[in-house]
DNA sequence: TATGAATGAGGATTCATTCAT
DNA sequence: GATGAATGAATCCTCATTCAT
């Protein structure tokens, strides 16, 4: 009666071993699909197997939630690219290619794709988040391609060029891959077909990125 | 007191005057500042000076303000850039700057910028705007920008490609545009100068779009 | 100048001649349908094809014209019937007869008829008004009929029974030819036919109170 | 502090205990005496002893809550009292007894008895309710009663009679006590006596069905 | 008189958060 | 740790009432 020794029924192995990063995952998913207002953690506790009280034993509430997603779930992939970028030694044309190429199989295609959608659509709510997505993301990035800009016009590979501009401009489309994904591919997913493509978008701005659409003869950054 | 003959200041000045297109005015910028759901139709009437009660004598619910806001604020503005588009009779690459130029006048600078990034913030959530929104905005404003391109392939002044794709890259930097403007700007107005300045960016844009990063002798479609 | 002889525009040839009675008389088919509260006055105003704030002119405020409506539309029908019935001298079932008949005639088939339904719903919201109707209609009418029996009894035509509860017995079916045509009769018009046939009814109703179910030669009550 | 055996006193007592039952209980109270619309939400978890938004973890809506009401409040006990009827094998007259006596032990005296003045009062304005409620409650019970008569037309107990209309008339006294008790009743209880002795207009029911008002001698079906 | 735009209190419903188990 | 029933603040929407014209 006192040393109770041996529980007669092990009631832990119905737990669910709701580790963090599960959680994470599926906030992620349902914060980028929703928005940080129309995303119900009850949503997000179903989709994690878990029960709602569950959230409250890791993160103190919503706002918490939504900041370790944010967090956790994009930092990490772009710290990746940027190594693979500052260590390459091809031409600047190369590395762009690289660029592109990598952001569309480690990000473009992934769950990560669609941060950019929901920072977008929260940044103004959270400024303190937009904040530290800014730092955290958005200038690494720009820096990363702005690097790779100036790198192209040191070597004459490019023309002179403001390289934080054309930096934006590169990124562009990432952007609007990721909104479209992430955003109206959902309602219509074949009505605008040269989006749904991206890899094939990607290459023709790569192309027009390097050549333009003048038809003159392709300089020395040709394919 | 007999003869009452004019009465000489008229009374309905004191008026609320809430026509709907204050409404729609108020409603657009904060659907944009905070989304759909994170829109309170309370703040909406007090930013247009009104009562609660006043939207639903103008708009039977919040999801018709909505498309109220996205049809008013959004199809008139790009359905007048599409007439100038259609009817001006100069080279691709003049139609291509009047297109860029036109877009940031038109729309970039003004209220309406916002509206790409409130479409992509709630483009799943509400599907059958979102269906709106391609339809009426999107498609429009893809084929008009297709049929440049392939007007400037047709005269010789652009290499051959596929006009889809090239219409949605010369469009990307307007959705970058439009994000910063009315998401991350908020935030840190000054972290990345680049997209602060708007027109610049697109005359990088332009240039790019036009001759490529390559550095060869500019070829017809030149400045 | 001074004497303004002939109104050069009669605007008032477009007024509505809104008189309460028309008021009241649409404000008795909408209580009746819907219930105190599920009327909206601008469904009144509506029906009766004037403005909302006229109302206004003519009834404090919603209770106010309820009270009226109860007041005017019910009493002096009933009022009638009951002189009739008290200057008739044939035999008690001839008058029971008349009554019966006579109900459906004047009030069954009527607009009228509406009223007891919408007093049971309201009775319970409106103790005042059901006081009211108490009083000035349902003891009149009940005591016309407690008698119409005590007739009968005095005249041999009748068994001895309590007056009061027969009387309460004869109306019974009023109430659910009533409760049927304005009620549930608008839900699905054709599932009781027994009911929709109210005259058919009645006339039974007649024959089960004079003779009863049990299959005994007619006495002289017989028709 | 060290060995925490047992607790003395289990803390679940304290627990709101809000089933259904209760629930159910405390709407069919309220609904029935101010009607559907004037039904408050709060009011009903105030008087269940809940908070508002308890009552949605059992009711998707006001509507089913509404419906439960109906179904839970009235179906079973009638069917209850049809299967009685339906094995009942004495006379007709008898049965006849059974059910006028048994709605009023099982229906007429509980608080059941309020449903008819609430669906008289909404049936218009919920006609799917009221199409339900004719399915479920009237039509059930009106067949039960038709099939009465007819065994005691067939039988020779009654006269040939339209079973379906003197079914209505079987039960429209029904409907008069229910609207007293939930509706007149509560404004003056004791101004109409004969109808708030329930039992005893009930037994004068059952004589004027038997016998009628005729002054004859009772025939086979007699007391 | 008559109008109907404007108001804002009131009620249905949702969902983040708590807490007893 | 994990659960999910319970809570109640917050928000959409309705409609009786007012009032400038």
């Amino acid at each position: 009666m006192s040393t109770q020794t041996v529980p007669a029924e092990p009631r832990w192995q119905r737990r669910k071993q709701a580790r963090p990063g599960e959680l994470l995952e599926a906030a992620l998913a349902i914060f980028t699909e929703r928005g940080y207002i129309g995303t119900r953690l009850e949503d997000v506790a179903a989709r994690a197997g878990v029960s709602k009280g569950t959230l409250y034993l890791y993160f103190a509430n919503k706002e918490e939630l939504f900041k370790a997603v944010v967090r956790q779930g994009l930092v990490t992939p772009l710290e990746e690219m940027r190594d693979k970028v500052e260590t390459f030694d091809g031409s600047a044309a190369d590395m762009l290619r690289l660029v592109v190429r990598g952001w569309w199989l480690r990000i473009g295609a992934t769950a990560h794709a669609g941060s950019p959608k929901l920072m977008i659509a929260e940044a103004a709510n959270f400024p303190e988040i937009a904040r530290f997505y800014i730092e955290e993301v958005l200038l690494p990035v720009h820096q990363t391609l702005a690097r790779l800009v100036e790198r192209g016009v040191a070597r004459g590979e490019f023309r002179p060029v403001d390289a934080g501009q054309v930096a934006h401009l590169i990124a562009a489309p990432f952007l609007v891959i990721s909104a479209w994904r992430h955003g109206f591919g959902h309602a219509i997913p074949d009505r605008l077909p040269a989006l749904t493509d991206a890899p094939a978008l990607l290459e023709t701005h790569l192309d027009l990125l390097l050549r333009g659409l003048a038809p003159v003869p392709a300089g020395p950054a040709g394919h």
